[in-house]
DNA sequence: AGGTTCATGTAACCCGTTACATGATTTC
DNA sequence: GAAATCATGTAACGGGTTACATGAACCT
């Protein structure tokens, strides 16, 4: 079971969305915030054959009316299950460090292939992990920060806030998603 | 002329700071908050090579007391120019999408070896580029909004607070600078 | 007919990841 | 003297970057 890239999980969670071809999936990452991933052939094209070749989509060449070909991609059932179960795992402190983009995108695509529970899961523990971690931060600014040159200080400073930020944006949501269970939720 | 990766510039930022051999570099990477970069001795001593092939770095065995044999680098003129003109580049509007992560790493050490006067530049153009910016995500999400599912909104909402909390910080960090100029500043 | 956009692909290169390896020095 | 830490390295692997290539369909 070989590791999947960030890029793979972003693709394939487009592709939960509705069949696309790999021009449809480069256009997105061109022309909408989603942006930070790569939009060049060659690391779309690629990537959609890997996952074809691992079986988590599955392409077919669309031969409809006089539009050029396109190799229309769909997420297999075993996609569906890999995409869900690296949406829903747990998340761990090191992620908020290491991989904070991919936290974003698990949850971006949540309503797509979870429920509701599921995304609230997501953002409790969130919550709780980012609230035990800002405080680090904040006591290694007060006790490093003497020593630090003013530019170093202030760029620390800049990404406390920016947990801070995700933290309150978190609650935020997370307050959304339980009004909307409590008012006769849909879905 | 190479490219030269992001560990590589952080490295090469550290070693502006004080001479470091490259265990010391990786106990700051497992260590502190610049615990983004990789502190694998793989990505270390070959990034380490590289740059003191390319002249940027010099490393010479410390052969003091007892201590263990350490291979302390630190940077060359070459290497001081080459760090000074990649933090004092213009700042595209691309940069905020693709590389957010290193427009922080460029301020952060700003003070090592530039002016306030450069530090004051790089955060007015910031400034600028996200004052321009913001607004194509909030169009963005107000048009295409309605056609989203709920977490997807969310999570560009979260972007979008990101960058206007950016925003703020970056007004703030001006504004010290500022008042740090006008009271007799030194250095 | 010719240029542009659509649409997919490929190959060389670089570098970070993972895992393993090796000694020297400190510690108990 | 055994274990842990210090300190540096290396090799295989994977995937993103850059650049180039190809052809079909559309527009004028």
């Amino acid at each position: 079971m070989q590791e999947i890239s960030l890029l793979a999980y972003a693709l394939l969670g487009l592709l939960h969305q509705q069949p696309r071809s790999g021009y449809d999936l480069r256009k997105i990452f061109a022309n909408t915030p989603m942006g930070t991933f790569s939009d060049s052939p060659g690391a779309i094209y690629p990537a959609l054959r890997r996952l074809e070749k691992r079986g988590l989509i599955s392409g077919r060449v669309h031969p409809s009316r006089g539009i050029r070909r396109r190799r229309l991609y769909r997420p297999t059932s075993s996609g569906k299950r890999a995409f869900k179960a690296w949406q829903t795992k747990a998340i761990t402190s090191d992620d908020l460090v290491h991989c904070a983009d991919e936290l974003m995108l698990r949850f971006s695509f949540m309503d797509e292939t979870a429920d509701s529970a599921q995304a609230m899961r997501f953002l409790k523990t969130l919550i709780k992990e980012l609230a035990a971690y800002i405080p680090n931060l904040r006591h290694f600014l007060r006790v490093q920060g003497a020593s630090m040159p003013l530019s170093g200080r202030l760029a620390l400073e800049s990404g406390i806030r920016s947990y801070e930020t995700l933290l309150q944006w978190a609650r935020s949501a997370l307050g959304i998603y339980t009004r909307r269970k409590k008012t006769g939720a849909r879905k």
